[in-house]
DNA sequence: CGATGATTTGACACCTTTCAAAATTAGTGG
DNA sequence: CCACTAATTTTGAAAGGTGTCAAATCATCG
C-alpha cells in the first residue's frame, strides 16, 4: 500500500486553481477515488483500445492523450496538467478508443466508472462538474482542430507554446527561468501535425527570433505579444475549474 | 406561436436510435423545452463569438459547429445531425467560442442553460446523459482532428463520407439513391482542413474510382470497403444515444 | 433564360515531408 | 568522474502534396 493523500488535504486544492466543494462532496470524492497509483514517465495510463473500468485525476506531473492509426502514425489530441480528468471521453463497447502516456512520473488518483452513476445520483453537483471537465476539454481539443485545420507551421507552435504556458501558469508553475516544460519536439509536432524536421526548423526560426526559450527543460516565454500575434490565439481565460 | 410538438410524441423517439427515458424524465424535458425555432439554410443557431443562454437539440436538419480565426480562416469541427445536443461546450466568459450554422432548414428545441442546474438535481439521469452526449461529440472531435493532423486528403475525404454516411444511416436515412447530403465543397475543405481546389480534384479522383457518387444532393456509397481501407476508419459502432 | 453560386480544370508556387547524416544532450555502467 | 550508448536535436538537399490564382463549365432558380 503507498502513501495515499486524503482528499481533503489534496495539494490541488489548495493551490485556488480550483473551485472550491462542500465537506459532503470531498468526503463522497474520497470514497469514490480507489486508490493512488504512480506511472513512469513514458508509460501508459490508459492504454489505446482496451476495456478499462477506470477513471482518473492527474494530481501530479504531465501526460497526454493520443490516437493512432494502424500505420502508426500518431495524433495527440490533447496535453494534460495536473488537475485534468482522464476517462471521460465515449467508451465504445466498452473501450477507450484512445490512449494515455505519462510525460513525466505521473501521480493519478483511480476512480471506478461503474461508481459514476452514483456520483450523478448523490451529488448532482459534482456531476454538474463532470460535464463541465468533459466539455472544457473539448473546447481544447476544438482548438487544436483549428489550429492543425487553418494554421500554418509557425502559427501552430506559437499557439501550443502559449496555450501551455499559460495552463502552466495558471496552476502555479511561476519561475523566472520559465515553466517546466517536459515535452519533446516529436510530441509537439505529433500534436500539430506536422513532421519532426519542420517543428525542428520552425521552433529553431522562432527562437532565434527571440520569441522564447526552451533550455533544461524548461520553457521561457520572451515574446508572449509577438507569439499570441503570430497565432491570432486569444488565449483561452482560465477560471477556476472544477476539481473531483 | 409556431406549432410544437409535445416532447412525448417527439418523431425522434420514435425513430429507435435512441435510448429510452421513463415518463417522468420527458415530462421534465418537456417542461425544460422553452419553445421551438426553425432556422433557414445557411443561417446561424449560435453565432460564434457571443453571449447565449440558449441550449438546442437539432429536431430536423443538418448543420455543424465551427471556429474561425480572425483573418477569416474557417474550420468546422463537427456536422450535427437530428438528435444532437447543441450548446454544451464550455464557454468562456459568458461566450461560446464557436458558431452553429444550418444547412438545410432546421427545428432546434430551445433550452435555457440557466435550468440546467434544475435538470442535474432532479434528474440526475439526464445530468449522466448530457455529460455523456458531451464525451460523444468530443469522440467525434477527436477523430476529426487524428485525421486533419494525420490522415492524406484523400484519406480524409474517405473517412468523412463513411463516417457521415454511417451516422445518416444510424438515425433513420435508407434509400437507394443514397443519403440525403446537404453538404457543398466548401465545407468538406473546412472541415478537413483542406482547400477548395485541392478537395475537389481528390474528390473527382475518388469518383472515378468508382468509390462514391454525389448527385442531385445525396451520396451514395458505392464501395464502403475501399473507402473504409483507403482510411484506415474503423467506423464507430454506433449504440443508440440518449436524447434530451 | 439571364444571374448567381457551385463545381471543375490547368498551371505554378511553396510549404511541408522525406531521406540521410551530423551534432548535441542525456543516460548508464565501470 | 569518464567512457560509451541511446535519445534528441539540428542541418542540408530534394521530392511531393497541397495551396493559390484564374477561368471555364455546370447547376439551380426566380
Amino acid at each position: 500500500m503507498r502513501k495515499e493523500i486524503s482528499c481533503h488535504l489534496c495539494p490541488l486544492r489548495k493551490r485556488g486553481c480550483h473551485s472550491p466543494n462542500t465537506e459532503q462532496e470531498i468526503d463522497f470524492i474520497q470514497s469514490f477515488k480507489e486508490y493512488e497509483r504512480e506511472v513512469a514517465a513514458g508509460q501508459p495510463i490508459l492504454r489505446e483500445g482496451t476495456a478499462s473500468d477506470e477513471l482518473f485525476t492527474l494530481r501530479e506531473g504531465w501526460a497526454f492523450r493520443y490516437r493512432t492509426l494502424p500505420d502508426g502514425r500518431r495524433q495527440i489530441l490533447n496535453f494534460l496538467l495536473p488537475g485534468d480528468f482522464i476517462g471521460l471521453q465515449a467508451e465504445i463497447n466498452g473501450k477507450v478508443l484512445y490512449g494515455v502516456e505519462a510525460l513525466t512520473t505521473a501521480h493519478v488518483c483511480v476512480f471506478r466508472r461503474h461508481n459514476l452513476w452514483d456520483l450523478y445520483r448523490k451529488f448532482p453537483s459534482l456531476g454538474y462538474d463532470l460535464t463541465w471537465l468533459s466539455a472544457h476539454q473539448e473546447l481544447i481539443v476544438d482548438e487544436n482542430l483549428l489550429s492543425v485545420g487553418r494554421r500554418s507551421a509557425s502559427e501552430r507552435i506559437a499557439m501550443l507554446l502559449v496555450h501551455l504556458h499559460k495552463r502552466a501558469e495558471a496552476i502555479g508553475d511561476h519561475d523566472p527561468r520559465g515553466i517546466i516544460f517536459p515535452i519533446r519536439q516529436q510530441h509537439i509536432a505529433d500534436a500539430l501535425g506536422l513532421s519532426l524536421v519542420h517543428t525542428n526548423k520552425t521552433m529553431r526560426r522562432l527562437e532565434g527570433s527571440g520569441l522564447h526559450e526552451i533550455r533544461g527543460g524548461r520553457l521561457k516565454i520572451r515574446n508572449i505579444h509577438a507569439l499570441q500575434k503570430l497565432a491570432e490565439y486569444d488565449a483561452i481565460p482560465l477560471r477556476n475549474q472544477p476539481l473531483i
